[in-house]
RNA sequence: GCGGGAAUGGCUCAGUGGUAGAGCGUCACCUUGCCAAGGUGAACGUCGCGAGUUCGAAUCUCGUUUCCCGCUCCA
């Protein structure tokens, strides 16, 4: 095990309160449960994460290509992917000791595994309890509420006036917005299998009981990479998405102590095979992303509800077939918590003080520089020269106000790797002193040297 | 939804019946020549909301709202 961190939950939320990294949402009206806004450091580093993503699995994957459905889909959509159906919770309170329990978990545990509530009706589900008389499993009594059902699906209506609305939903995953558009992916790029769809967007659940900062929220956004392939080659792309998720995980600074893949126990109802990669969170381990081989269940049930063919054809032999389909798939605002998990730190510095750091990757960082005057007075105007010079180069910020020891730290907090410094020299001979945030060292150099030098230590 | 906890300036909290405080932070000026120094001054709170008890409520009672932690699940 590693060493005790210093990063915990509450230490972190702070920081991102007081730092302008995430406010709590609609904060001025006592929040709104579970949801959170990015502020102005936070938004850049969440933009950033999101770009390192696309980086990798977009632009640098070869037979990739992106794309951003929308987040209102035809209802039929949510038919077919099964979500209408089995997107809800079939949830019993024991009014004895009022712990509430899922009727499905309830009848699989009680059939050690012999019967399949998936495949039941909720009536059926409702039999099973009373005939068998299922048991509350913390109490042990029989005295439940009838089933009643929680669905995780964000409803809304489409149509002004009312009395004539169509229910509609907000999407609970974004990878229906792939699989539709796989033959418009296909046809348009004249992508040959295997190749890939990736999309970052925002969806919805409608969760009874989320938490833990940003780690679930009602609303939040994922990163997904769908890998079309042959089946039978399947096996293979799922071990090698497997790799390239953690590969992703270190190229962003995660250290593998605080990384580990676990299986899934129980699928879902699309997969063959699935496994996450979980990270060392403050309040413990938990999932950061999955890799779940979903076959060709989406595009097969999208062939059968829409009446499109979904086949590919083999241009080569002309086989026809539907696509098998690994999906990699991380919340960016789950990453977002373990980057920011990851990247805390305090050091104790001689004389026992203690400076917060955060060590991202720099290309994750919010400001790639912060320019300081030595001085407010005398190098001032110098320094707002060079700030302005250097915001076209990556995105920079400006500091003047106290001691130059509490303007390092300030930067610190929020993870600006380079700090660079205007002081009676620069007047002189245009030098400058470059700090290191992760190192403390400070370099002279040339103020025409520093943006290619910044520019070299920023690339992803 | 159920159970538990909490709600006081930007943050952390003190204040348990006499009408609001500290530290930190923020801003201005002075000082400061490279890692949270110091000085002076300033801004910011109808103590979540509503009722009740009382001469008087941040403090007691009831209600209510919101948030946090568990149950859940998985990005």
């Amino acid at each position: 095990m590693a060493e005790k961190r210093a990063v915990t939950m509450e230490k972190l939320v702070n920081l991102c309160k007081t730092k302008g990294i995430i406010f709590p949402g609609s904060d001025i009206y006592d929040g709104m449960g579970n949801t959170w806004d990015y502020g102005p450091v936070g938004v850049e580093i969440k933009n950033n994460i999101k770009k390192a993503w696309w980086k990798k699995f977009v632009q640098e994957s070869e037979n990739s290509f992106g794309v951003d459905a929308a987040i209102l889909m035809n209802s039929r959509v949510w038919e077919a992917s099964g979500h209408t159906a089995s997107f809800s919770d079939p949830k019993m309170d024991c009014k004895e000791c009022k712990a509430r329990q899922r009727a499905d978990n309830l009848i699989e545990t009680h059939s050690k595994g012999q019967v399949n509530p998936d495949a039941m009706s909720q009536e059926e589900m409702q039999d099973y309890i009373n005939e068998h008389q299922v048991k509350c499993p913390i109490c042990g009594k029989f005295n439940w509420t009838p089933i009643r059902n929680f669905n995780l699906m964000f409803e809304t209506s489409r149509g002004v006036t009312e009395g004539n609305q169509n229910k509609i939903y907000l999407r609970p995953e974004t990878a229906q917005g792939e699989f539709v558009n796989f033959l418009n992916v296909q046809r348009s790029t004249r992508a040959k299998i295997p190749f890939g769809i990736a999309q970052i967007g925002k969806a919805f659940r409608n969760e009874i009981t989320p938490g833990n900062f940003i780690f679930r929220t009602i609303e939040f956004e994922q990163m997904e990479h769908q890998w079309f392939c042959k089946e039978g080659t399947d096996g293979e792309y799922y071990e090698e998405y497997k790799k390239e998720a953690w590969d992703f995980l270190l190229s962003l600074g995660f250290k593998e102590e605080n990384l580990r893949f676990k299986d899934h126990d129980k699928l879902a109802h699309y997969a063959k095979s699935a496994c996450d990669i979980q990270y060392n969170f403050p309040m413990g381990w938990s999932e950061l992303n999955g890799i779940h081989n979903r076959t060709n269940y989406d595009l097969s049930r999208h062939q059968e509800y829409s009446g499109k063919n979904m086949n590919y054809v083999d241009s080569g032999n002309g086989e026809k077939f539907i696509p098998y389909v690994i999906e990699y798939s991380i919340g960016a605002d789950r990453l977002m918590l373990a980057v920011l998990s990851e990247a805390y730190d305090e050091e104790v510095l001689e004389g026992g003080d203690t400076r917060v750091v955060m060590h991202f990757h720099p290309a994750i960082s919010a400001y790639k520089v912060c320019v300081l005057p030595l001085q407010k007075k005398e190098m001032g105007e110098k320094a707002k020269a060079l700030y302005k010079s250097l915001c076209k180069h990556f995105p920079c910020t400006y500091d003047e106000a106290g001691s130059i020891g509490k303007r390092y730290r300030r930067q610190d907090e929020i993870g600006t790797p380079y700090c660079v410094t205007v002081d009676f020299d620069t007047l002189a001979d245009d030098t400058v002193t470059l700090r290191d945030r992760d190192t403390m060292e400070q370099i002279r150099m040339p103020i025409s040297e520093v943006v290619a030098y910044v520019e070299n230590k920023i690339k992803y």
